[in-house]
DNA sequence: CCTATTGTTGAAACCGGTCTCTAAACGGAG
DNA sequence: CTCCGTTTAGAGACCGGTTTCAACAATAGG
C-alpha cells in the first residue's frame, strides 16, 4: 500500500505552493487556468484526496452529524421507526456530503456519555437526538457547549430548540375517535413509556377523544410500555387473563399492536371480526399483517430527511429563531377494526 | 455558549504547559502528583474536553470506524439483518470508545462514492463492508489505499481478506434436507441477489442437499430476489398464478418467507398444513408469525459483535494473517413446515 | 516611460492536539 | 561539596490542511 500523499508533495510533484493545491481543490478563483490544470493532473494521476480529519481541524468544522440513539437495545431491535427514520437522514445528509455517525446507548449512563461525547470533542456539527423524554436533562450538554442539535420530539422543557415531530396528539385523537364511533367504549390503550414526549402527545389524544364523546377515562385501561412486540402480546394476555372487558386495543407502535393481535387471535379472538385493533406508524408492513393493520401514519422517512434539513441549517448558523416542523399524521383505516 | 477552551489555555489557567496538561489528560507517567491534580481540578472546573479532530490528527487515527451498507433504500427498510447486525457492532464499539459512521447508498454509484470517501479522506481508521457482491470491485478502492476492512459475507476473489460470516451453505443445506426428509419434492427457492455472497452459498447448500438425495434440481425452482417481504408475496403469487407445482417455500430470508406465507394464505393454502415454508435469518418477529416460522438461525447480533472486534484488531495493525471468523447456522423447527 | 491595477503565486501563521528532546531541579552517594 | 542519575517540566516541531498577506509579473492608462 503506499503511503498516503499529502497537500504539500503533490505541491511539490505539480511545482507549485500548497496554497495554490488547496486552491485547486476547493475550486477557489485565483488560479491560472494552465496552473489548475497542471494540478488537477497530478491530482488525478496520484488518485490524491485531502485529508478530512486535518481539513476538518483547519475548518473547524468536520462535515459529520451525530445521531444519538436512545433506545435500549431490545427496542431498538424492535423498532422499524428507528431503521426507517435513519433512511431517511441518511440518505439526505449523504446527498449533502456529510457523514453520520451513529451513538446508541443501551443504558441511561451510555446514553449520557454518548451526548457528552458528542457534545464535547467538536467531533460532531451538530446533532440529532432521538427518543426524547420529558425535561430530558441531556440536551443540557448540548446547550452548554453550543452545538446544534435538533430532536426528533418536541423536547418539553425546552421550549426554543429545534425539533421535528409528527402531529402525535392529533392522530390519537382521530384513532380514538374512530374507535368510539365505531361504538368501543372499552378502548385498550398500550402506550409507550411513561416520560416519552410522544407518549404524552398520544395520550393527550386519546383523552381529547373521551372528552369530546363525553365519555370519562378509565386511567385502568392507559397502561405505558416500550413500543414493542412483546409488551402488546403480554398486555393483552394479562388483560384477558383478569378478565378486563375490551373491545379494542389501540397500541402507540404498530408492532405492539401487532403483539397484542396476536394475543387476541391465540384468545380465540378474530381481529378485525370480534375485537378491533389499532397501531400507529404505519410501518412498511403494517398493510401485509393479517389483517392488514389500521393505524396511523406517520411520514416517518420524511420526517428523517427533515431533521437532516433542519440540523444542517442551524448547524451553518443560517438561522436564528427556533426550527421547527410538525408533520401531520393521518388515520389509515385498514381490516383490523369493526364496529363494536 | 462560552468559547471552547483549548489545551492553551488550560495550560496557562494551571500555570503549566500544554505538554504538561497532554500528559494529565492521557494519563501518561512523569508528572508529579501535586501538578497532576493542580491540572485536573482546571479541566474539571471548566469541563474541558480535548478536541477529537485535533488528537485525530496528531495521532493518525480517529477512533472512527464505518459502516457502509450497500443495501438500496427498499432493502434496507425491509432488512431486519442489517437493524439486528448493527445493534452487534455499535454496542461492541460503543463500549470501547470507538465511533461507528454509517454511509448508506441508494446507488451504485453513491455506494463507490461511499466507498472511496471512506477509503481516501483518512476519516475512518477501518470499514464494515455489508453486502458483499461476489467480486467486488469496491473492495479495490480499500485495498489500494490499505485502510483496514473487514466485509460480513466471504469476499469471493479476495481470498487475503478479513471477513465475518455464517454458514450459509451448511444452513440452507440443512432446511432443504429437512424439507426433502418431509417428502418435499418440489421446494421452490426464493434466494437473495444473484452475486451477493451470501446467495451464492445458500444455492450451492440447496443443490448439494438434493445432489445428497439423488435428486436433480429443477432450474426453475430457483429464483433470485432481494430479501424482502414483497419479493416473497409476488414470486409466490406468480407462481401459484402460473400453475407452478409447489410443496414448499424456501426463502433466503423471513421476511421473504412471510410475504411467501402470506400470498400461500391468500390463496387458500394453510401454512404448516397445506404447505411448508422456510425461512432464513431467524429474526426476533419469526417466533411470533403466524404460523411460527421454522427457519434457519444466523446468530447476527453476534456477528455483528465479532465483526467489530476484529476490525478494531486489524485497525490496530496487530494482526498479520486474515482474520476471518464462520458462525454456524442451525435449523430451528417451528409450525410453518409438515410432511408433504 | 512611469504608475496604478489586476491576476497569480508562495511564505508563513494557524487550527488544537501529541510527542520528542532538552534543561532545570532535586536527592543521594562518594 | 561535587557529581550523577532521576524526576519533572517546558519549548518547539509536527500532523495536513486553509487562509491571510505580501510580492511579483503583466497589463492598462496617462
Amino acid at each position: 500500500m503506499p503511503q498516503k500523499l499529502t497537500i504539500k508533495e503533490i505541491a511539490e510533484l505539480a511545482g507549485v505552493s500548497k496554497a495554490t493545491v488547496s486552491r485547486v481543490i476547493n475550486g477557489k478563483p485565483g488560479v491560472n487556468p494552465e496552473t489548475r490544470k497542471k494540478v488537477e493532473q497530478v491530482i488525478q494521476a496520484h488518485s490524491y484526496a485531502p485529508n478530512l480529519v486535518a481539513r476538518g481541524l483547519s475548518l473547524r468544522q468536520t462535515g459529520n452529524i451525530g445521531l444519538i440513539v436512545a433506545h435500549s437495545a431490545k427496542r431498538l431491535s424492535s423498532h422499524l421507526f428507528f431503521l426507517e427514520f435513519l433512511q431517511g437522514v441518511s440518505r439526505y445528509l449523504t446527498k449533502k456530503g456529510i457523514r453520520l455517525t451513529l451513538m446508541t446507548a443501551d443504558s441511561e449512563e451510555d446514553y449520557e456519555s454518548s451526548c457528552l461525547n458528542m457534545a464535547q470533542g467538536g467531533f460532531v456539527d451538530g446533532a440529532i437526538i432521538l427518543g426524547i423524554r420529558k425535561n430530558d436533562r441531556r440536551l443540557k450538554y448540548f446547550l452548554k457547549t453550543g452545538v446544534p442539535f435538533v430532536t426528533v420530539g418536541r423536547p418539553i422543557g425546552y421550549p426554543k430548540a429545534d425539533y421535528v415531530d409528527s402531529d402525535n396528539q392529533g392522530g390519537a385523537k382521530m384513532a380514538t375517535e374512530y374507535l368510539l364511533r365505531l361504538g368501543h367504549k372499552e378502548i385498550l390503550f398500550i402506550n409507550g413509556p411513561r416520560d416519552h414526549v410522544a407518549s404524552i402527545a398520544r395520550e393527550r389524544g386519546y383523552r381529547e377523544a373521551f372528552t369530546a364523546h363525553g365519555i370519562a377515562v378509565n386511567d385502568q385501561y392507559i397502561v405505558h410500555e416500550d413500543f414493542s412486540f412483546e409488551s402488546g402480546y403480554e398486555t393483552v394476555r394479562a388483560a384477558l387473563a383478569q378478565g378486563q372487558k375490551l373491545s379494542a386495543v389501540f397500541a402507540a407502535s404498530d408492532l405492539t399492536a401487532m403483539g397484542a393481535a396476536t394475543a387476541l387471535k391465540e384468545a380465540g379472538l378474530r381481529v378485525g371480526k370480534d375485537v378491533s385493533v389499532v397501531g400507529f406508524d404505519d410501518i412498511p408492513y403494517a398493510p401485509l399483517f393479517d389483517p392488514p393493520l389500521t393505524t396511523v401514519h406517520q411520514p416517518i422517512q420524511k420526517m428523517g430527511q427533515e431533521t437532516g434539513r433542519l440540523i444542517l441549517i442551524r448547524a451553518n448558523g443560517a438561522a436564528h429563531s427556533p426550527l421547527t416542523r410538525v408533520f401531520p399524521t393521518q388515520l389509515v383505516v385498514r381490516e383490523s377494526t369493526i364496529r363494536g
